[in-house]
DNA sequence: GTATCTGCAAAACATTTGCAATTCT
DNA sequence: AGAATTGCAAATGTTTTGCAGATAC
């Protein structure tokens, strides 16, 4: 409790009820959800909460490297409240999204015919365990 | 020319006039380009062509693996001639989307806890050859 | 002639913007 | 009071859908 606050308050970000009860769901759920998945879960709790909140909590947040924005997708937006470089995985066919624990590398330099190279991002793609399992 | 069609026709995709025209530009312009971008060039040619049929050719050429979409900005599409797997490099500062010349690896197995790993994405940011050189 | 493909118009989503009301200090 | 934040309503941008007419085999 005092720990989610006092996240959003070492970022310098002003710890609003509203910020607060969304880094709280991004804590809490790591699926990596939508705007949409946020704003119907907080509507329960939160009744008049606008999506326009939640779109800029997020930019407040992302500004900060509170939070990580994710695309995969490519239609809609992701976030990880886990801020650190980490791979995701794409399940095929459930479509969820999970962290996974693997190293991702190039191989190669940081200067790559004069581009310079600041970050690498990688997603996975397959089919989940759970997929798996349920199959047969 | 011959060799567009064929392309077309080995991937078993019947090759009209707007899907031909279509895939050309795909190879001819190899800036992974949007949807809107595909459709205001070729509206010069083909003044009556709909950006519904350059979705609907995108659909089926990235379905018969003749075309891989890319998915990077999160807010739009963008679409590759070159469907083998290959990582891309986004410029920080003009937002250009270059293919790059780096293998991509992780470290670690075909399995993990479960989850089957079938295909790895990856791309990478930093400033462009041609930024960087204007910069000074 | 029957399947498929094209392209218009409208709908569906995701996101952004303008602004007035609210909240916090 | 003054600055930042919230949330409504409208605008923007991308993609999807329904459907009638055109095209190809």
């Amino acid at each position: 409790m005092e720990q989610v606050k006092n996240a959003l308050i070492s970022k310098n970000i002003k710890p609003t009820y509203q910020r607060l009860e969304i880094y709280k769901y991004l804590r809490n759920n790591r699926n990596h959800p939508t705007v949409d998945m946020i704003y119907e879960s907080l509507l329960k709790k939160i009744p008049t909460i606008s999506k326009t909140t939640i779109y800029n909590a997020l930019e407040t947040f992302v500004e900060k490297g509170l939070v990580m924005p994710i695309v995969i997708t490519g239609t809609e937006m992701r976030y990880d409240a886990n801020a650190s470089k980490h791979p995701h995985f794409l399940c095929e066919k459930c479509g969820k999204i999970i962290d996974i624990d693997l190293e991702c590398r190039y191989i190669g330099k940081m200067n790559v015919r004069g581009n310079i190279i600041n970050e690498m991002h990688c997603y996975l793609r397959g089919i989940c365990q759970n997929c798996n399992n349920s199959g047969h």
